[in-house]
DNA sequence: CCCCTTCTGCGTATGACATACGCGTTATTG
DNA sequence: CAATAACGCGTATGTCATACGCAGAAGGGG
């Protein structure tokens, strides 16, 4: 071999082409009985990457940073990982850990119960580590954590009566959902830690400078929703993704209803 | 001066400290009257940008290459633009333009047909220029076609019986949706793209994928799907927006119908 | 028991890139 | 007609991801 190694994607499982990096979430590694003992691990290397970026940002995640908290060289966190992106899913997929088990569903509950605990659940974990939405996405990952939210969130759907494909379009609907309003967190809590001032002055300020280019005959909408006074009421961060949910969910309930008709 | 100029933010209506590149967007430029004329444009710099982008991706916009592309170079395009991320704002305006008037308004149908059509132009903007997709987002953009078609959205929803408040949280749900559904039309066509297979052979491969990582125990929700056979089915790429889209605006029907009642 | 294979860590090198700085040049205005 | 600003742009800096290849370590086969 010779090339840029870390494993080049062969699963001992039936030799098809999957991604290296999905490979390794699997911890679908050959241990290699040859060469010398590895110094590292993939695990101390993705934790690594995972505290800079928590307390730095993603941007602060480069190879060559992760190596020096290592106490690596750059070039060795190759020999773990074929490329960055690799390294982003690990991340993902460490930060975001397995789904806990649903108290909606142990309790015997419905499925918006059920779904609506999932989706917070799945939201907690954006909050709790909002670097992880600035990640550019590839499609929709295939790593063990990942399946089992997903594996979850058709459970919650289970008593629903709908079909297999609604159900999977209904779960990405929510996750898309939770993923949509966390990055707008994120948004925010970006722009308040550049500049230096607090939520509420820079959700005012966004006011003012709509204010100044909203042209009431141009914007008349806009400029009634200004007026209204709306933007500055609510406060609470939870707001908008209580409301989004119901909101969706309620379109949700009124599938199932059709469903059961007989649709 | 004589730092980065490129308009450094000073307005011209009143003093804030708008983005410069909202500025930019807005045509706020005071034609400064003393140096020599310019030899390129905004409106080139931004064109050529566009054209690299729709037709190399938005990882081929380089300042270089657009420098290139435009015969200038690299460094003069920043008497125009003060930064890259100035540069894609400028973009995504250009490539999206403003809305189509709404048919369905003019016509006096219901906000349903008219968030509907609204929904669908905005997909279709996604849809012709997959790469704005693909530009990290940073807070709500204030430029005048974003602004019009949010404008045009609360418009939609004029008839509605809405609150202010809710309308807008509506307009966002929506909005949210079509361009995580873009996003995910987007990452197929470059996983096509980037293997040389059709759609359907990448969807059959990552079904064959899945099937091989998940386990009938662990995942019965999955697995259950999976032998359903829906992955196999649709094929009508339209699906998925029709269907979430449909589901979102029975939501938003049941909140109207609760608002009228007296919620 | 030794050597040969295979893997390790890592130094070096390459090639993008964004962007700061400052110089010479060109219009415009007093 | 000079002082002033803008302009185009060459040069330089610093950051990154990552290709390549070497030297040393660890087992396995003879």
């Amino acid at each position: 071999m010779g090339k840029g190694d870390a494993v080049t994607g062969k699963s001992g499982t039936g030799g098809g082409d999957l991604p290296a990096s999905i490979e390794a979430a699997w911890g679908l590694r050959e241990r290699p009985a040859k060469g010398p003992k590895p110094g590292l691990s993939l695990e101390r290397i993705v934790a690594a990457a995972v505290a800079v970026a928590a307390s730095e940002g993603l941007a602060a995640v480069s190879m060559g940073r992760v190596a020096k908290e290592v106490g690596a060289s750059t070039m060795s966190l190759y020999r773990y990982v074929s490329a960055k992106d690799e390294l982003y899913v690990l991340m993902q997929e460490a930060a975001f850990g397995p789904p806990a088990p649903l108290a909606a569903l142990e309790a015997g509950a419905g499925w918006r119960e059920a779904l609506t605990e999932w989706a917070a659940g799945q939201r907690a974990q954006f909050l709790a580590n909002l670097w992880v939405l600035r990640i550019p996405i590839g499609g929709p990952p295939a790593t063990p954590n990942s399946l089992a939210w997903w594996e979850q969130g058709l459970q919650a759907l289970e008593g629903s009566g709908l079909g297999e494909g609604d159900k999977i379009s209904v779960i990405l609907l929510v996750s898309n959902f939770v993923r949509s309003e966390a990055l707008l967190v994120s948004d925010l809590s970006a722009a308040v830690a550049a500049r230096g001032v607090s939520p509420e002055e820079v959700v005012a300020g966004q006011e003012r400078t709509l204010r100044r280019l909203v042209d009431p005959v141009r914007h008349p909408a806009i400029h009634r929703l200004l007026d209204s006074g709306v933007m500055s009421e609510p406060d609470d961060p939870d707001y908008e993704f209580t409301f989004g949910l119901a909101t969706l969910l309620d379109g949700v309930e009124a599938l199932i209803r059709s469903t059961a008709a007989g649709g």
